[in-house]
DNA sequence: GACTCAAGTGCCGTGTGCAA
DNA sequence: TTGCACACGGCACTTGAGTC
């Protein structure tokens, strides 16, 4: 099981629980840094995914932190800030930043364009490593082709992307929202029943072939989820 | 024979309604 | 709230008739 792993480096204590809590409720590991020093260290030594940075810090300032990240490891950086000024943004993206959030931010686009900056930082690793291969089921990107123990399965373009996104994130709850973006590229309507209709042609399909049908479960109210 | 174009066909994605 | 059956529309491809 892969686990996507966070650092919130941020001086403000009650508004990176806040933050750390929405996003461990999504499923991250996050690690909590309240200076630069402490946030730095963590950086390099642990085995981070993607950090989100205060530009406000004490000691060392935003700016520089990221300068000092970005020189070391390649990973995506997001900076909070309270200051929103179009020249502090501009030097931000020059110094790596690879998104700015302004302060006071709503904790649901927090926890959006975390999803949004990672997906297109693991789409950009995938490009060229195309093969997905769990168990019996083997996915290649690159014929959108299906195999279940060896024999050839047909999906349409449309129940690869599916399949693909839920075997990617497996053991992770794939929200809908989520799921119709990364699909079907538009936003998810309470009544669009589309999704699960998609769902339910790879399920009957993979369940025909052997697989066990709870291996590509519904969770209630929230998605799905392949195991 | 080569080309154009309309009609037919099948696939895919979507919408709706119903049952669980 | 979800799974499923069914119907429908859009689109691409194939086929066959008509024209040059």
């Amino acid at each position: 099981m892969t686990v996507t792993r966070l650092l919130v480096i941020e001086q403000d204590k009650v508004f990176s629980d806040r933050m750390s809590g929405v996003l461990r409720g999504q499923g991250y590991e996050v690690t909590q840094c309240f200076d630069s020093q402490q946030g730095l260290t963590a950086a390099l030594s642990k085995n981070i995914d993607l950090i989100l940075l205060d530009a406000s810090l004490p000691t060392i300032e935003g700016l520089s932190l990221l300068q000092r990240i970005r020189i070391s490891i390649p990973i995506p950086i997001m900076v909070l800030s309270a200051e929103n000024l179009e020249q502090s943004r501009i030097e931000y993206y020059q110094q790596g930043a690879d998104d700015f959030i302004a302060k006071p931010a709503n904790m649901i686009e927090i926890l959006l364009r975390v999803k949004a900056v990672l997906r297109r930082t693991f789409e950009q690793e995938n490009k060229n490593s195309s093969v997905l291969d769990v168990d019996q089921l083997t996915l290649v990107r690159a014929q959108q082709q299906v195999m279940f123990n060896g024999d050839h399965l047909e999906f349409t373009p449309i129940q690869f992307r599916l399949l693909w996104v839920l075997v990617e994130n497996r053991y992770q709850v794939m929200s809908k929202p989520y799921l119709y973006q990364a699909v079907l590229d538009r936003a998810f309507s309470r009544y669009d029943r589309s999704l699960d209709m998609h769902l339910s042609r790879i399920r009957k399909k993979l369940v025909e072939m052997g697989m066990a049908a709870d291996r590509l479960a519904t969770v209630h109210g929230k998605g799905y989820r392949f195991a």
